[in-house]
DNA sequence: ATCAAGTCGA
């Protein structure tokens, strides 16, 4: 046979002899299995299937490569993707997209925005409609304006400047960076608004406080569904609308949106934190264990954190005990819900079985942690655990952080220690920071160091009223009067600002709301003479009004009326007066608790011989037997 | 191949 009749015969029959097969006809049977892998999420048969195709030499072979990035991306194995786009030989846009995807669906936009610019000086591509939107995307969640900015000028000018998914993206990225009415600009200029451009627009509404926009767009929006109502609800929460937020909950249930996913439950749990209000809260758990959400961990966190906030720390030890799986999240939140009601000895309890658990703690618990060894007076355990956060677990202590352990230290009387460290520490002391300073000069007795700190924070821009009563009393207390006319001249000006006072008591089935002031009320009588009885006992046992804590300008009587007028006063005798004997009164005030107040509050209950429970804007309050869960710090 | 919703702190 003739060479060249060999090398015919051997062309044509090459696949018999040989087992030589066409090897691109299995192209598309691959695409199909791993757009199957994507659909099921399996990454495994995703790898297998790769394996494969690298075996039979494809693997460079498009669009083989392209869809297996993607796939690696969609199941969230963005390491995966990485490898395979840099063996990739020839990157397109769509590999771009592709590997830009997948860091943001790995929650990494530091890496999607810290890559691309490889995209035009690697593999000199312009970005196309797809990689703009990926990258506003990370911008988004970074909230980089400047960056969002750059990419949207470059978007403008390119050929894809009428892409109306990238104008989505650019409505939520400017959103997310606070300014809802560039969003609003943006929006408008969309000609085919989708559910995802809508939803963009109200989220940013919502969350940046403006509720009547977030509303009117809610209502003139061709359609609602889970997405959006979330994004209302969520945003309301966020913002601090908490009782709208409810609300608006409450008319989703009525419309029927069927709670496919549980993200809407973790809000409305939140609010049930923020505004305390444990039936409602009760409820929600109902639902959320009628919904099948009950194994959800982010829910059972928020639960957990509900019940801690609404004061009922056996209901949030059964929610957190029941979970099959704990997170950091899970832990923390005991530890905080137990440190803040004066459970230190079951904060400290619950760390040490976290770490047990194999959970690493972070900044919060730590806080939690020392926050509960500043109330409890446990300084050598709280300089134990700052060490041990440090060194250990390599976290650098946030402003926060330091201003908590300054608390344990200046609480328990190391006062020129705490002066060191609020002098060395790698922060800008703030007024929450010099105010525990001062607070605990005050209790000390060291005047001539409080007034060192005082004149320190009276050259800041104070915000908190607290901050002014305890600069008055520490000016009072040395005789400073020129500082102390000024600083009440400051409270003055400030109390035309401050937003008005009320208490709300729960009593299970019911809750009242008290307002600061309030005068008529169907059992006003029954409570004025309640409080005057009680005025009279607590005056019998040594209670002397405190009227520094007024701050308008009076005669003495009129303060001391003033403070008998308060709103949790009322609402503590309305709870007397309706309570079930043997159950514990709670209140939740949107204020902090007055020192005087909180003074009256602790000799009312050993004459009632009751529990009450005082949540305020700060703290909590368990005032039992003649004494205060916070030790008398607030 | 791209864009929308959630949970822990002084």
């Amino acid at each position: 046979m003739s060479p060249s009749n060999f090398l015919s015969l051997l062309d044509s029959q090459s696949k018999l002899y040989l087992g030589f097969q066409d090897l691109s006809t299995l192209i598309p049977s691959y695409l199909h299995r791993l757009k199957l892998c994507t659909k099921h999420q399996a990454p495994s048969n995703a790898k297998k299937i790769h394996a494969q195709i690298v075996k039979s030499g494809l693997n460079q072979c498009q669009p083989l490569p392209n869809t297996l990035l993607n796939v690696y991306g969609k199941c969230n194995l963005p390491q995966d993707a990485q490898c395979l786009f840099e063996e990739m030989t020839q990157r397109d846009h769509v590999s771009w997209a592709s590997i830009l995807t997948a860091y943001n669906l790995a929650k990494l936009p530091n890496k999607t925005v810290s890559i691309f610019h490889y995209m035009f000086t690697i593999d000199r591509l312009q970005p196309d409609h797809f990689v703009y939107a990926t990258l506003l995307k990370a911008c988004a969640s970074l909230c980089a304006l400047r960056l969002g900015k750059q990419v949207h000028a470059r978007f403008v000018l390119s050929p894809f400047v009428d892409d109306d998914v990238v104008k989505s993206s650019l409505v939520d990225m400017y959103a997310k960076c606070g300014l809802p009415s560039i969003a609003r600009s943006v929006f408008d200029s969309i000609l085919v608004k989708t559910s995802v451009s809508w939803t963009a627009m109200l989220s940013g509404y919502a969350r940046s406080g403006l509720k009547d926009e977030a509303m009117e767009l809610f209502l003139r929006a061709p359609a609602r569904n889970l997405y959006s109502w979330t994004a209302l609800i969520s945003g309301l929460v966020q913002s601090g609308y908490c009782i709208d937020g409810c609300y608006m909950f409450i008319e989703m249930r009525r419309e029927g949106v069927d709670i496919s996913d549980p993200l809407v439950l973790s809000s409305v749990v939140g609010a049930c934190s923020n505004l305390a209000v444990l039936g409602f809260g009760r409820q929600t758990h109902g639902l959320v264990i009628g919904s099948g959400y009950e194994s959800c961990l982010f829910i059972s966190n928020a639960l957990v954190d509900m019940y801690a906030k609404c004061s009922d720390i056996l209901a949030a030890r059964n929610v957190f005990y029941r979970m099959l799986q704990r997170d950091v999240v899970s832990w923390t939140s005991m530890i905080v819900g137990a440190a803040q009601h004066g459970r230190a000895e079951e904060a400290l309890d619950l760390y040490d079985q976290m770490v047990l658990a194999g959970v690493k703690p972070n900044e919060v618990t730590f806080i939690g942690l020392i926050y509960a060894c500043s109330h409890a007076g446990l300084v050598i355990k709280g300089r134990k655990l700052f060490k041990a956060m440090i060194e250990d677990y390599r976290i650098s202590p946030s402003l926060q952080l330091f201003t908590c352990f300054l608390d344990l230290l200046s609480r328990s009387g190391h006062l020129n220690e705490a002066e060191d460290l609020i002098k060395t520490m790698p922060h800008e002391p703030d007024e929450p920071s010099w105010a525990a300073l001062l607070s605990s000069c005050k209790h000390h007795g060291n005047s001539e160091m409080g007034l060192r700190i005082a004149d320190r924070l009276l050259n800041l821009n104070l915000l908190e009223p607290s901050t002014y009563v305890l600069l008055s009393n520490v000016y009072a207390g040395a005789g400073k009067w020129e500082q102390m006319s000024r600083v009440r001249k400051l409270m003055a000006d400030m109390e035309v600002k401050r937003k008005p006072g009320y208490s709300s008591v729960d009593l299970g089935k019911e809750s009242q709301v008290f307002h600061a002031g309030e005068t008529c009320h169907p059992m006003k009588d029954e409570i004025f003479n309640l409080l005057k009885e009680l005025d009279a006992e607590t005056r019998k046992r040594g209670y002397v009004p405190d009227t520094s804590y007024v701050l308008h300008d009076m005669e003495e009587q009129e303060k001391e009326r003033e403070l008998f007028w308060h709103s949790e006063r009322w609402a503590v005798a309305y709870g007397l007066l309706k309570a079930v004997p043997g159950t514990v009164i709670r209140i939740v005030k949107n204020l902090r608790v007055c020192g005087d107040c909180h003074a009256f509050l602790k000799l009312t209950s050993s004459i009632v011989h009751k529990e009450i429970i005082v949540r305020d804007a700060t703290r909590y309050h368990h005032f039992k037997d003649g004494r205060c869960s916070c030790n008398d710090f607030w």
